[in-house]
DNA sequence: TACAATAGTTGCTATATACATATACTTTGG
DNA sequence: CCAAAGTATATGTATATAGCAACTATTGTA
């Protein structure tokens, strides 16, 4: 009754990649919440990657995000009651909405970004410089060989 | 305008971590489904630990998964539902139940646990064995330091 | 034995997400 | 140049996940 695959899930390398981005990803929305801003983790992702890149329409930020394009227009939405955003029409498409930063993204980045920098250095204290290359690029060939398999 | 901290979020640790977590957690769904399991990759976790320890009271089960109880008392009314598991009375302590796996239970995980061990080689096949132990290491460092600051 | 602690449930609410479908606009092929 | 195909966004609807507050039942403790 008790014939189960020996297999230590508890040892594949993909427990421990959740449970560290469950922990990551918890703490770091504690760490914006406790600064008095009123952003979830994806919006701060959201907030960001625009402020890196420029405006992006909102199929560009879904693609980013890998998620669905109408999970995205309601994010927007979210963040444009927020006033942390706003949809620029371009003349060049008027199908699309350039989703720009207002000032006050602009404020709440300023004093996140560092806490995310800092969270990232207290994280990684106890590990040499290599070993953080080295996981890092072991991540990025995981997610690479994923996200090809899923072009196919 | 334009005066935010430079600080390079893609090159963030948390954002790999993030990144390859989603992605893997995704295709897991995916050949579970496909498998003809009708199990979400949290209720996998939790049959797979029962498998592993024995049987576990719901609270016991919250705390291995980093949950609320409530949430692990729907996710076991769920399991229930699908004949999943039982919640089997204990004498020694009547307020707790011992969470029981169905011969469905063992099936199903007989089944899918090689899929995750097939999974985890091919997401690892081109990353050194030593790669592989430094970034789990590096993982398990960082849920560690977390852990710890929760507790405080 | 009263009181505190623990296990579990239920009501409520919030977040996150996507599929199917619709509308508006743009691109392309004849 | 126009019809058809493709693209961007929005809306209706549904599902999954989750936790807090408040409750009951039971156990541990002072």
């Amino acid at each position: 009754m008790n014939n189960l695959p020996t297999f230590e899930l508890t040892q594949a390398i993909g427990f421990f990649i959740n449970r560290a981005a469950f922990l990551m990803t918890d703490e770091m929305q504690r760490r914006i919440k406790a600064s008095g801003h009123d952003l979830s983790t994806p919006d701060f992702s959201i907030l960001y990657h625009i402020s890196q890149k420029g405006a992006m329409t909102q199929v560009n930020i879904a693609n980013m995000m890998m998620r669905d394009k109408t999970t995205i227009t309601r994010r927007i939405d979210g963040l444009v009651k927020k006033q942390y955003v706003t949809r620029v029409n371009n003349p060049d498409d008027r199908r699309v909405f350039l989703i720009t930063l207002t000032d006050s993204a602009h404020e709440a980045l300023t004093s996140i970004i560092p806490l995310v920098a800092v969270f990232q250095d207290e994280v990684l204290s106890d590990i040499s410089e290599q070993d953080k290359n080295i996981t890092m690029q072991t991540l990025q060939k995981i997610s690479n060989t994923l996200i090809q398999a899923k072009e196919k």
